[in-house]
DNA sequence: TCTGACCTGCGA
DNA sequence: TCGCAGGTCAGA
């Protein structure tokens, strides 16, 4: 499930495999991934192209093609791949790119949530929130946000027009390690607390882009392995377990159609 | 502001 | 065979 996390360890992984290299052939298999253009436009704008950056904001992949700006959303289950000469043809792939050098970089997306977009100029997201490690997020940023909307802290964190980049895991996590119940308003935290939740927001988010992400089903590395980061989880899928901190349990809960994890007797 | 649909694989 | 996993968005 990419969140930021797994977004960037995805952009960094694609840097050393795409940047400089100039796209000869694109095969598209799945058109339907396409959001603003059909497969030949598509086609027609980036063969012969060179990549020669790739930018992340928020969730997003920002590819830097000259004047053409190709935009992927993991969705659910999307990865890039590098081709490896020892493997089979992997299921469900639905954009295969070659480059003149001769590699061939592919997107699969088991669950076909992803999304692909083609813009001609940088593209700008008027209605993403703040990305959470960005500079642009500062404690009075963070606290204002808080204040502008009433819900519960679960909700705000995985709300992408106010912070973008935090997902069910992370969000889970995050909580658990700034001790503050999913189920408080985002209107009791003091400013102690305020503290606390933007330093947890930076600590778990680069604890889990120094661990190359969480594998839990589809998500993989651009190398075709899997994430380290489920190894230090604390709540995520571990309800009915002990507490890695206390002496509670683990507790589920749906909030906001999704499974949420905390528990009682650290969180407040 | 909230809920359900989209989608596929996995485990019970 | 069915429920669950969850990011996003349309519709209520």
């Amino acid at each position: 499930m990419p969140e930021l996390p797994e977004v960037e360890t995805t952009r960094r992984q694609l840097l050393p495999i795409c940047k400089g290299e100039t796209i000869a052939d694109i095969k598209i298999h799945q058109p339907v991934l396409l959001k603003n253009c059909d497969a030949e436009e598509f086609r027609y704008q980036l063969i012969g192209r060179t990549i020669d950056d790739i930018d992340r904001l928020s969730k997003y992949l920002i590819f830097r093609c000259g004047e053409v700006f190709p935009v992927v959303h993991l969705g659910m289950s999307g990865v890039f791949l590098k081709d490896r000469a020892d493997s089979k043809y992997p299921k469900h792939i639905h954009v295969e790119w070659t480059f003149e050098s001769g590699k061939q970089l592919f997107y699969q997306d088991m669950r076909r949530f992803g999304k692909i977009w083609l813009y001609k100029e940088y593209p700008v997201f008027e209605k993403l929130g703040i990305d959470p490690i960005s500079q642009t997020l500062t404690v009075e940023r963070l606290n204002e946000l808080l204040q502008k909307r009433r819900t519960n802290m679960k909700l705000f964190l995985m709300d992408q027009q106010k912070l973008s980049g935090i997902g069910n895991i992370y969000a889970s996590e995050i909580l658990f390690e700034s001790g503050i119940l999913p189920h408080r308003e985002t209107t009791s935290l003091d400013d102690k607390e305020i503290k606390l939740l933007y330093d947890k927001i930076h600590e778990v988010l680069q604890w889990a882009i120094d661990n190359f992400g969480t594998t839990y089903s589809a998500y993989q590395t651009v190398n075709g392995e899997a994430g380290k980061m489920q190894t230090y989880l604390k709540t995520y899928q571990r309800a009915g377990d002990s507490c890695k901190r206390c002496d509670g349990i683990i507790e589920k809960e749906v909030m906001g159609s999704r499974s949420t994890f905390f528990c009682r007797s650290c969180q407040f």
